[in-house]
DNA sequence: TGTACATCAGTGAACGCGCGTTCACTGATGTAC
DNA sequence: TGTACATCAGTGAACGCGCGTTCACTGATGTAC
């Protein structure tokens, strides 16, 4: 009722007149982002995108040329770059693997907090057997967190920070679900303990994990029964 | 090449000859569980399940009446006695809670194992904002889970069994993170870990994961510094 | 036991719909002179 | 500074394709007498 006069979309025919405000490419990929973390990118048609983005869904191949273009561009624009902040403190040397390990981990659900989108989309795509999206994400997300963390797991093993009883490997994939299942299905824990929200919230969960890993990593004392 | 004569469906119209072999609708059911937990349920055209199982798309409508039909009674004969035997544990009274929090754990993990797809689906399913069988999924197993979870925690902690100072409902999710995700997951990490399949199995997965669980919730004891 | 017929399991071909994509177009913007 | 024109951002309408679904059909099976 605010602006009657504008009827959402009077758009005159040509060229239009000046960047109206933010960038349309930047627009088209937020509405993206949000359906397919939603819906899955199979599921999202082009035309839901170009509606929630205020655009045609001619313009989607203008700007990419194809949804599977499309895709690859937002792996590239949003996907990448959080890769790319979350596994920074597994890259280079360390003093303490051990606070390493939990800087990462703690860093990494803070990231996925602030980007609530991106974990539901990650596991969707990852699951998927045909998805654009799974081979990258494989390949540069995994793959990266995995070598880093398996690495880092085994020095803090070998320097007595952490107990030695258990398998590098199974530990990070455990480290892994921990950091990222709960974020990825938020949506439903948040309905199913009908939580105030102000209880179970994210900064809860990651201290309430933080806390859980400490404590399963501790070395174990000798201990008589 | 050992039969040439039977080039896989020569099938004469009208009523077919007796029943040939098993029932067309458990064909029909298994072939679609299998694609479904391979490329999620709308990425599955029906024709993909009428060709896995042998019959005609139609076939599918003559045994369900629709996709979502077929959906919802998979969800009945596949899904829901599962979710029956992974929650009894949970349900009735326990002599000592932890022993069967402990044991609800473990056997559910061996159920998901033996059930590969069963994950998967559920997983993606929930994740999808429109999916025919989030609402269920999270009405029929993760209330029931989720309630009995909390229940069992909460006692253990009342009785001194498990260290009290977590939150019940983290608790309960963390468990069910370390339970799910790396099963749901296992297509990636295997990929990831390229291991020989001897070392990272279902087996030393469930054992790590117990181990693992044991020693995060176990008593504190006092410790000075 | 034989015959007539309703029922039943399942098919093949076609239907309409919504999808990703294409393309001729429109009029504002940048550029050369 | 003005003019002519190529370029550029974006559209609207249509395209073919594959989807879920429908329906008239076929011939084996069950049943009544």
């Amino acid at each position: 009722m605010v602006k009657p006069a504008q009827p959402r979309k009077p758009r005159r025919p040509g060229r239009p007149t000046q960047s109206t405000d933010a960038d349309m490419r930047t627009q088209v990929l937020d509405a993206a982002v949000a359906l397919f973390a939603e819906r899955g990118v199979i599921a999202t048609p082009l035309r839901a995108i170009a509606t929630k983005a205020g655009v045609t869904p001619a313009l989607l191949h203008y700007y990419f040329g194809s949804k599977d273009a499309m895709v690859e561009a937002l792996l590239d624009e949003r996907i990448a770059p959080f890769i790319a902040i979350s596994t920074a403190p597994l890259q280079g040397p360390t003093k303490s693997p051990c606070t390493t390990l939990l800087a990462f981990l703690e860093g990494h659900m803070r990231n996925i907090a602030a980007h609530p989108w991106l974990p539901r989309l990650m596991v969707r795509e990852v699951l998927s057997e045909g998805g654009v999206l799974r081979e990258r994400i494989v390949k540069q997300f995994s793959g990266a967190i995995a070598k880093g963390l398996v690495k880092l797991i085994e020095q803090a093993q070998a320097l007595g920070e952490i107990r030695a009883d258990l398998d590098p490997r199974l530990l990070s994939l455990s480290l892994v679900s921990l950091a990222v299942f709960p974020f990825a299905t938020a949506p439903i824990w948040r309905d199913v303990f009908k939580a105030p929200a102000s209880r179970v919230n994210a900064d809860s969960l990651i201290a309430h994990t933080m806390a859980l890993v400490r404590s399963a990593l501790e070395v174990k004392r000798v201990k008589t029964k």
